[in-house]
DNA sequence: CTTTTACGTAAAAGATTGCTTAAATAAGGA
DNA sequence: TCCTTATTTAAGCAATCTTTTACGTAAAAG
C-alpha cells in the first residue's frame, strides 16, 4: 500500500491515470499532455508501474500503457478496509460529533 | 488530496491513525508505541495535522491528538470519486478483461 | 546497412523527507 | 521562583524524489 499511495500522491501521476481511463496510450502521447520533459514522464510511468497500478506492452517502437484495473480494484478494497477495519469506531465518533453539534456547543 | 495521500503513504503515520481510532491520545503515549524518537513522531503528527487528518488540543502540559473524522469521510469520498468519475470506463474494462479470459487466450 | 521514430537509462542538480541529538518552550507544582 | 513534566523546534545529515540534459537502444523504413 505504501508504494501505491505514494504513487497516487503526485498530481501528475494521478493525471496520467485519468488520461489512461480512456484506454491504452503511448508513452509519447501521454508525455505530450504535460509541461515536463519526456524522461520525467517516463519516470512517473515507472513509478506507477512498479506500484502495480499500470501495465505496459510493446507494439513496434511504441510502448502502450494501461491501467491495471484489477490492481485498482484491490487497492480500493484495501483502502476501504483500512478505514473500516482499522478504525472501526470512527463511524461512532462521527455520529457523536454530529450529535454534539446539533445539541449546541458541547463543553 | 496530495498532502493527505502523501501523509497516508507512510506506514508509521498509518499506524498512528490506527492507534488514534481508539480515541484521543497524548503525544507521548503515541510515541511510546514506536521505535523511533519522540521528535520523529512529533514530526509525523505535524504532517498528519497539516494534511488535516488529525486535530490537536492542549490539556495542561499534554497535547491530545484525535482523528478528524469529518476530514477522513471527505477524503474517502474524494478517493472514491477519483476512481469512479475520473475513470468511468474502468468497470467496463474489468468486465471486458474477464470476458476475454473466460473465452480463452484473447488476441 | 543507415536513418528515423519512439522510448528508456545515466548522471547530476536541487528540493524534500525522515531521522537523530541537543536546545527551547509551556504549563504545573514545590 | 526553581524544578519537573510534556512536547516541539533547531540543526544537521543521509536517503529519496523530481526534473533536466545527454546518451543509448530497439524496431521499422528507406
Amino acid at each position: 500500500m505504501d508504494a501505491q499511495l505514494k504513487a497516487l500522491s503526485d498530481p501528475i501521476r494521478r493525471e496520467i491515470l485519468r488520461g489512461l481511463s480512456r484506454g491504452e496510450a503511448q508513452a509519447g502521447d501521454i508525455a505530450a499532455a504535460f509541461a515536463v520533459s519526456r524522461p520525467a514522464i517516463s519516470h512517473h510511468l515507472r513509478v506507477l508501474s512498479e506500484a502495480g497500478l499500470i501495465t505496459m506492452r510493446r507494439q513496434a517502437q511504441s510502448r502502450l500503457y494501461a491501467i491495471d484495473a484489477e490492481a485498482v480494484r484491490a487497492l480500493r478494497g484495501r483502502f476501504d478496509r483500512f478505514w473500516d477495519d482499522a478504525l472501526p469506531r470512527l463511524k461512532t465518533v462521527i455520529e457523536a460529533d454530529q450529535k454534539a453539534k446539533r445539541e449546541g456547543s458541547p463543553r
